[in-house]
DNA sequence: TTGAAAGCGCTAACAT
DNA sequence: ATGTTAGCGCTTTCAA
């Protein structure tokens, strides 16, 4: 044998450390010095601590791969955000998604599990490379065929509550509908008779949910909806959404609305300045409530009232479901669901009252 | 032997297929099937087809894992934005890092390798575990050891300017100083005189290069130097740092700035909005360059001329410098070096000129 | 054209 | 208390 190394790659310039050589180096066995360096099995201080030395001085560090290979699991897990198949990459740019992507992988470092970021709409040639023990699938668009795509791979998939049932599925998601009758039950408190809805026009889960739940008030209190969709995601369509929101319609009997529901994410300071371009002044004349993770509502004037999806907890809840699950070997499909806050500020107190901040009855 | 199967977790219900379960039910050897399903080998196509076929059958999935220990390589890499060391994971909500972030995936991806999210200032500990080829450090701190962690573990790491010429490490970089320069030039030729700046105080390699830049412009023109350091990050003390580079101090010799650099990352509304309640109108009595991806810089009115470090050509540029490191055995530190464009919209265009965009000279 | 066997680097069961 | 050895699942010589 000419080379002890077989496959890989050109060689680099000097050849890794192995547990081998550190075992030769220190005149031990593999056994003794993964031992020493595991603080496994009993060997005498003086034997852990050469061992120890030898490895540190010699600058050994363990190989990740034959550990995983050896543990079976690679301690990795995918994360996916199923909305915008068509512009896999966006998600980040919204402030929910960019929390709930950082609460995840910070949650999931946490327990030992590190998080790689895999495109929407995946053909499966992605991650079929990967060693991932579960994956992630944030807000799966409806026809998006990734969370069969797993399951059939007999990946743990943890996901939101579209999965419910599914063998080898799991779910985390927001109560969206009590999260709906509260902030409209807020608005009416505040006199609004009058709110419009504007909803992106989306196959998610969500806000399917939100638009029932709006519906249901609705009838509930004997008020015409008026719902607008925005043509797109993004500030450009949602603004104009709003904007066309404002002038009212038919459904309104050609009266204006006292008060918006933004479900669609969209910058608060832009929601504000498109309703005083029309002429409101908030909070006199519209009541305003965002569904928004954004930092800048609190920074307008008045400042904006919103009602947060909580992704920090969802992303917690989410990743204790999916340790519980590979660790505990909790295979019964199960799912959690998670509180939503709304933040209420001056843009929805009609009087100027104090502000104060109410959790929905879950 | 009772149990072919020794280390690894408590057994899933039904345990996954193998290799060797595929050539047994074929009729064939692991070798046979292996160069079938991989297309390499010299087969029969009957037998070829065979093989896969049977694989298809039984639902065979190669182990990621297994196959990346034969390779020698992970195709993994860790990311890790360095700036806000003792907030972790706030970087995605900051709009530049939020698309820098999606680039470098979604590239990296491209390019057949997986992205890991890390936090910054990592004692290892996270990362140990993991078989990553490489390494993205965006923005290193100053004083964050991670670099010098990384390269004692010989993990290449691919980083900003700050790490040149280190043996192992590899960098890209934004030309920030032709920026700034072009960014007051711009500003001066639309006839500001007392342009100030607003930084993060940030030890960022970036913002001290800006810093630098605009004392030597300032000098360069005679103008007296005004700057102001946001205390912390975010569209509070951001917009605070804005309301006192607007009212002036002593080093304006009492006069108010009548033009806005805006260098810490802030959102383009709220900063028009902070100079609106100061008295200024934008662009006649003030003008406006912020750095910023922030999309909502195009939808205010007027809209916000932005500096754009290009998250996105950095990105790609790294991971080509990445790809071409790894897989050809660039040994020898390199770098490149990225022009940014300064997209001139309407406050900072003093007499309602057309918008325009320029990039500036590399 | 196909198969047997070695070995990637590590851990753990089983000797000694 | 320490060492020997098998084996994780795969790819790749090399021999038949």
């Amino acid at each position: 044998m000419t080379d002890s190394r077989h496959g890989g790659q050109p060689s680099s310039p000097t050849p890794r450390v192995r547990l081998v050589d550190v075992a030769r180096e220190a005149g031990l066995s593999k056994t003794t010095v993964s031992a020493a360096l595991n603080g496994t099995g009993r060997l005498s201080p003086e034997v852990r601590e050469k061992a120890r030395e030898t490895a540190r001085r010699m600058g050994y560090r363990p190989n990740a791969t034959a550990r995983q290979l050896r543990a079976g699991r690679a301690r990795l897990i995918g994360y996916v955000v199923g909305e915008l198949v068509d512009a896999p990459w966006t998600f980040l740019e919204s402030p929910y998604f960019a929390r709930l992507t950082g609460a995840t992988a910070a949650t999931a470092l946490a327990r030992g599990y590190a998080v790689v970021l895999l495109p929407a709409g995946s053909l499966q040639r992605e991650w079929a490379e990967l060693p991932l023990d579960a994956v992630v699938v944030a807000d799966p668009a409806a026809d998006d065929p990734i969370v069969e795509e797993l399951l059939a791979a007999r990946i743990p998939v943890f996901s939101d509550r579209s999965v419910e049932g599914r063998p080898g599925a799991h779910w985390v998601d927001v109560d969206g509908a009590a999260a709906v009758r509260a902030s409209l039950d807020h608005l009416w408190e505040q006199g609004a008779r009058r709110p419009a809805l504007v909803t992106p026009d989306s196959t998610t889960r969500f806000h399917s949910g939100v638009f029932a739940a709006y519906h249901a008030w609705c009838a509930e209190h004997g008020v015409s909806e008026w719902v607008v969709r925005a043509a797109a995601p993004g500030n450009g369509p949602v603004v104009r959404a709003v904007e066309t929101a404002l002038v009212g319609g038919p459904e309104t009997g050609g009266e204006r609305p006292d008060a918006l529901f933004v479900v669609a994410e969209a910058s608060p300071p832009l929601v504000l300045e498109a309703a005083r371009r029309h002429g409101y002044e908030v909070p006199r004349d519209l009541l305003l409530v965002c569904v928004s993770e954004d930092v800048t509502a609190l920074h307008t004037d008045p400042a904006v009232t919103t009602l947060s999806l909580r992704p920090h907890d969802v992303a917690q809840a989410g990743i204790e479901l999916l340790v519980a699950v590979l660790e505990h070997g909790h295979l019964q499909p199960s799912g959690v669901l998670v509180p939503t806050e709304l933040e209420v500020r001056a843009s929805s107190v009609r009087h100027g009252q104090t502000e104060w901040t109410s959790r929905p009855p879950t």
